[in-house]
DNA sequence: GTGAAAGCGCTAACAG
DNA sequence: CTGTTAGCGCTTTCAC
């Protein structure tokens, strides 16, 4: 079926050692032995199996992307990122979708493990962090993205959640703003989590009154769902800041549909600032964050130390997030 | 560093042979020494290690997708009903994204073929397909999503890319346009020369004008591209129909950004109907593709092949697209 | 029911 | 510079 090294070493009539040098030593070989060689694994098709030859070496080139949410763009751009500079040092990386499920973190968890990746790339679910200790005791790098875990030893590359958070409070607070609800998911985020806070912070500081509307998950459909509750609120509050994107945009479709005037009635901020926010049907102010290059750091140092363990030295990284003012948002 | 499976055997005082079966055949151990053993297996934290597994026994539980754009929603969507039907019958995914690139997509096939992938899920870049027979020569299955190939053997989730594009003409003509622009991607994509084949047999059948307006890649920054190339024409046509939404969606922005009204001056109709199409600047009428669908469907076939690869058949899957009515259409 | 031993395809010493 | 050989960690006969 599948052509063997030493179907190469026989049809070149040399040894296996040597068509094994040819692959990873080619500079020791004899240059019309190597050109044979190289011709007999062309015509021949031969690909050398990564298994093997990885069992033996110990370390293979691919890394395991962990994300929340793939079909969220900001995590397809960061994705984007990481292949890309992946892929630029010649390391193909797993792409896994936890859905904020511990559960199916651990099990893609266990399937990296198993598949020996050299490296992860992970946005933790939760604080708990003993799957990412049981990781590193096997000898595989974690660089954690978009979340940084005070006091670990390990890279991190994220951005500035809580400043985020009070960026936009202090944004709709500046614009006149008192009365604001946030749109957010469970606190056991912790993006989630800091934004809050950084949101109460500003909130307190600015004598705004704000209101918390959670939801599961952070999509269009639970942005639906917030919209409703906060149309089912005594008094609506004039600002709606959510925590992410597509909370917004499920929340502005909701409220057009009631016919709520954005920004005249109701000003709507959203966080991530993807793609789409810029051609929603009210362009979305929102808090910007560079997902791309997010992604390519991470990566970056994840390879640096897979690569250069010993000089290796762990880096926590901090994006600052932006404000990007579009439509959505208006003056009280 | 890691716990192999002699550890385990001698922690546990038995044969690695006994710890293998307990892995992979536990009916076949006395119930004791299975607890035992798995006991000291949970102990000392050991996880297999899934080359050394395979090398041996030949075949992986791990599958590659390789799609042309995984920032295009449409394949996110996809990417997830692949992930989830893999995932229930415990496979791991590898995403690999080929840009629209002959060149990445042959890189990533190989990788695959390194990591001893057990199946593929491939939307193509073009018609020549020997790398994918050098896959099946390796006996790595090979299903075709969102493509055909005619006279083939193999399975293929498509849709039926003729149709849709006659769909959408003969829509826009029911309206009364008869001055329409194809905006769309190089015709080396397949999708893109069907449906432009729609089109054209649609248009000729209506007696419909259609001009076709041609970009590198099909994503929003090259539809803005698109939209000024069309706003350059000496006569703007009355409806715009893009080959996927994405390009719709930069039409849209660039068409206001030039105060031109939609639906009122122009038309303009999408493909795929992604979800941010419903929450557009103006809602998009566009083309419904099962995507979610085609991703379980494909990968079902796919793993059907893998285990039960004596008694599988290979089938070709299409789908019907469907017409989705929004605001961004209206008559002439 | 369990153990011993032979590889899977490759890499990395080490001889020659 | 090239060949030989001993494993990498596991599965899989085949005896016991």
């Amino acid at each position: 079926m599948s052509v063997s090294l030493r179907d190469v070493a026989k049809a070149a009539k040399v040894s296996v050692g040597t068509v094994s040098n040819v692959l990873n030593r080619p500079e020791v070989v004899a240059p019309e032995t190597l050109a044979r060689v190289q011709g007999t694994i062309k015509d021949l098709g031969f690909v050398p199996n990564g298994f093997a030859r990885h069992l033996r070496s110990g370390n293979s080139r691919t890394l395991g992307l962990i994300v929340p949410d793939v079909a969220n763009p900001f995590f397809t751009e960061v994705a984007r990122g990481v292949e890309d500079a992946a892929s630029k040092r010649d390391y193909a990386v797993f792409l896994c979708n936890s859905d904020e499920s511990a559960t199916k973190e651990d099990r893609y968890i266990n399937i990296l493990i198993e598949q020996q990746v050299r490296g992860v790339l992970i946005t933790p679910t939760d604080v708990k962090s003993d799957r990412l200790d049981a990781m590193r005791e096997r000898g595989i790098a974690v660089t954690l993205v978009d979340r940084e875990i005070k006091g670990r030893k390990q890279c991190s590359v994220s951005v500035d959640d809580i400043h985020g958070g009070q960026l936009g409070i202090e944004y709709l607070t500046g614009l006149g703003h008192t009365d604001i609800a946030w749109v957010c998911g469970p606190d056991s985020i912790p993006q989630v989590a800091d934004r809050g806070a950084g949101v109460a912070k500003a909130a307190k500081f600015a004598g705004a009154t704000v209101e918390t509307i959670r939801v599961s998950l952070m999509n269009t459909t639970q942005g639906e769902e917030a919209a409703k509750k906060i149309l089912a609120l005594k008094t609506i509050p004039t600002a709606i800041f959510c925590a992410n994107d597509l909370l917004a945009l499920g929340v502005m479709r909701t409220l057009r549909e009631n016919k709520l005037r954005i920004p005249e009635q109701v000003s709507v901020l959203g966080y991530d600032d993807i793609e789409f926010a810029a051609s929603a049907a009210v362009p979305l102010s929102s808090i910007s964050q560079p997902a791309y290059q997010m992604g390519v750091t991470a990566a970056d140092l994840l390879l640096n130390e897979c690569e250069e363990a010993e000089t290796h030295e762990h880096q926590q990284i901090r994006f600052q997030p932006q404000l990007v003012e579009r439509a959505s948002t208006g003056k009280r």
